[in-house]
DNA sequence: GAGCGAAACGAGGAT
DNA sequence: CGTTTCGCTC
């Protein structure tokens, strides 16, 4: 298992100190440089480790780093600080947020919060600004704040942008009183600290003596300072990172930082990994050939090390359907380990004609992204309770769950409640405290109000001297909300109370690893992220986004809806500037494969409800070459004496074929005769007998059946 | 105020 | 197609 260096990496690994940039392709064996690179550091230039910081993007692939760092040296846990941007950024905050004049204690609001409270300032803008979606205001406060920049930075020209100004007031307003920050904060509120505060600069600057960053294509205005500033005293700054994977430009990365890195920070060594030891010559060419056809980049030539003989697949579907079930017959029909495929999709939406096929065919797989774990209503539920406990200014959080369950505090209550907060300028759970004579709200109202305040009052209190899991529970069973879970949607309550269960069992697992506080177990939550959910050991099919697969392998991987206006995605990318990086992310999703690579597209596609008939073809099929593609599809010439598939039967309008009587065979079950059919189209189902005795009904659409 | 069905509306990617 | 909002009744 142990290869030995090759000589770029080698020199890599060996870089001198000061800045370095490591451009490395994909498969060349990133991780593996910087955690010999980390290593080195230790053993021969004799460095304290705790003196070492090293930044990713994702919690899994710091992970991956700080297992293998310390598996490299021998060691149970390295000291070094190994993590995501963001998550130092909270580590930071955590000790110095009073540097900046705020308390210590405070939660983080994430995308859901964000939303929330952006649709009411909306609703709630006067009518003299011009109308704007919360969607595009929370995506121009994030842009600026990604650029470490505030309204006054920038040219407010529009309408628009005079209210996305109105709004950044009002949301950060919001913030400040509900003793929150956001995502972007975190970065931000740093960049402020190393930049303004010298004495907290130094400090950590003095720790981290060596910076080291993975993915540095990724990086956005506030990362690229972070580096800046902790490198600026020792210049010990050391990026890892591919410009033909910079896929983030909407979370505010700037390929710049690593296409001008060599500019930028002048005594840079620039290192170059083209050896790839992951996937086959036939599946880097058609990658290179995609990526290729991009301007913006410095330009590798990926050399492949491992053999293989498949070359790259694309089949096209008559539709969406047909395209899903064609993916689990192909997975099915070359015998592959399910744990060892992956199915790429460029939008979450894509993710459940898949789960129906493969659930068809009875296969375990794996979603990873979309509605998460810790995206579910009941999680999010559960979570404002607890920061309730922590924070009662947190308003964001009463709204979420001050009527959940149902306890006669209504839309009219909640709005008299808002009206009281603002006059007084206070929050809605300080109101509440004073409702008890007053006579403006209802009695039922009233006599709630004070019945909720008091509840999480002694849930708080108890809180102090519980576990996490204890609180939880008393929790969901004080507030009514187990109950409340419990009584609800007879078709989904299982599920609903499994949630709730499971979370309550990860609470036990924190309280078991780190016995940490509500408000410290509510920061690490925020940043838990989608990708994080993802396990390589299961023995399961792997669904999910491009965006998602950055960083991962796998044997077998299938790229589905390469149409145009999915992958690239929208009608306008052209225009719009981000055709180049569409093609970074087919490229990423191609090469993610070790062994075999199979393209898919769709002729009909059903979108929003629609059906969007005799689509264009992805131009990355074209820019792959079609000499570099085998067709996967059935032959329109094959014999008709040959048995064909019924699913092509049938989307060539051949449904009638399978009747009584007809004779058939099951790739399992062998030859048989059709006794009845039910239903029609895809829902086509035949009561057959096979000769080997046994019978069965089975989806035609569906089942591997072939006419006889 | 709660609960229900109908109508309207809306999803790119996610630390 | 799935989710949120609306409008009605109890």
């Amino acid at each position: 298992m142990s290869i030995r260096l090759n000589k770029q990496q080698e020199a890599a690994v060996t870089a001198p100190d000061g800045p370095a940039l490591v451009l490395a392709g994909a498969g060349t064996g990133k991780t593996r440089v910087i955690v010999e690179r980390l290593s080195w550091l230790v053993e021969e230039r004799g460095i304290d480790p705790r003196h070492l910081l090293a930044l990713t993007f994702t919690n899994r692939a710091a992970a991956e780093m700080g297992e293998r760092f310390a598996q490299r040296l021998g060691v149970e846990r390295v000291p070094s600080w190994l993590g995501t941007f963001h998550a130092f950024g909270l580590y930071v905050l955590r000790r110095e947020m009073e540097q900046l004049g705020r308390p210590k204690q405070f939660t983080i609001f994430d995308t859901s919060d964000q939303s929330s409270l952006m649709k009411r300032l909306v609703r709630d803008l006067p009518a003299k600004y011009a109308k704007v979606t919360p969607r595009d205001a929370l995506g121009w406060i994030s842009r600026l704040k990604q650029e470490v920049q505030t309204p006054e930075d920038v040219a407010v020209i529009t309408p628009e942008d005079e209210a996305c100004a109105a709004l950044w007031t009002q949301y950060h307003e919001a913030l400040r009183r509900g003793n929150a920050v956001d995502f972007d904060d975190l970065l931000v509120l740093l960049v402020r600290l190393l930049a303004d505060r010298e004495g907290v600069r130094e400090k950590y600057q003095r720790r981290y003596r060596y910076v080291l960053i993975d993915e540095y294509q990724d990086t956005n205005r506030a990362q690229y300072l972070i580096a800046r500033h902790l490198s600026a005293a020792h210049g010990n700054l050391f990026v890892v990172g591919d410009e033909d994977q910079s896929i983030y430009s909407w979370r505010g990365a700037d390929i710049n930082n690593i296409l001008d890195f060599a500019k930028d920070f002048e005594s840079a060594t620039v290192y170059r990994l083209e050896e790839n030891y992951r996937s086959t010559q036939a599946i880097l060419d058609a990658a290179n050939a995609v990526v290729a056809h991009n301007v913006n980049r410095l330009g590798k030539t990926l050399r492949a090390t491992q053999p293989g003989k498949d070359a790259v697949g694309i089949y096209i579907a008559e539709d969406g359907d047909a395209e899903a079930r064609w993916v689990v017959q192909d997975m099915a029909k070359q015998g592959y380990a399910p744990s060892s495929v992956a199915v790429l999709y460029r939008t979450n939406s894509q993710s459940r004609l898949m789960e129906e096929s493969l659930r068809t065919r009875g296969l375990h797989y794996q979603v990873v992204g979309g509605m998460q774990f810790y995206s579910r209503k009941e999680i999010k539920d559960i979570l404002a309770y607890l920061r309730l406990l922590v924070n009662p200014d947190d308003d964001e959080s009463v709204r979420r769950v001050i009527n959940v369950p149902a306890r006669g505090i209504g839309a009219k209550s909640l709005e008299a409640l808002e009206v009281y907060g603002v006059e007084r300028k206070q929050p809605l759970m300080r109101v509440m405290r004073d409702v008890e004579g007053d006579e403006t709200f209802p009695a039922r109202a009233r006599q709630s109000m004070v019945a909720f305040v008091d509840l999480i009052d002694s849930v708080a209190l108890s809180a102090k001297q519980s576990t996490l899991e204890e609180t939880v529970e008393r929790l969901v069973k004080e507030t009514g909300y187990r109950k409340f879970v419990e009584e609800s949607d007879e078709k989904d309550f299982r599920t609903r109370l499994e949630i709730v269960d499971e979370f309550i069992a990860s609470c036990r697992d924190y309280d078991r690893k780190s016995g940490n506080d509500v408000l410290t177990f509510l920061q690490d939550m925020s940043l838990v992220s989608d990708a994080d959910a993802w396990k390589g050991s299961e023995p399961a099919v792997s669904l999910m986004t491009c965006h998602s697969a950055k960083g991962l392998e796998f044997d077998h991987v299938y790229l589905i809806g390469m149409e145009e206006g999915l992958l690239p995605f929208g009608i306008d990318a052209e225009e719009k500037g981000l055709i180049e990086e569409e093609r970074r992310l087919c490229y990423v999703a191609m090469t993610r494969a070790r062994k075999r690579l199979v393209l898919t597209a769709a002729v009909n596609r059903t979108l929003y409800g629609r059906t969007d008939r005799n689509r264009e073809l992805s131009r990355f099929i074209k820019e792959a070459g079609k000499d570099r593609l085998v067709s996967l599809n059935e032959k329109a010439t094959k014999p008709v004496a040959k048995a064909r598939p019924v699913g092509a039967a049938l989307a060539a309008g051949g449904e009638d074929k399978i009747k009584t009587g007809t004779r058939v065979r099951h790739a399992k079950f062998g030859p048989g005769r059709v006794l009845y059919t039910t239903g029609t189209g895809d829902k086509l189902k035949a009561k057959i007998r096979f000769e080997t005795g046994r019978m069965a009904t089975l989806m035609v659409a569906q089942a591997p059946l072939e006419i006889l």
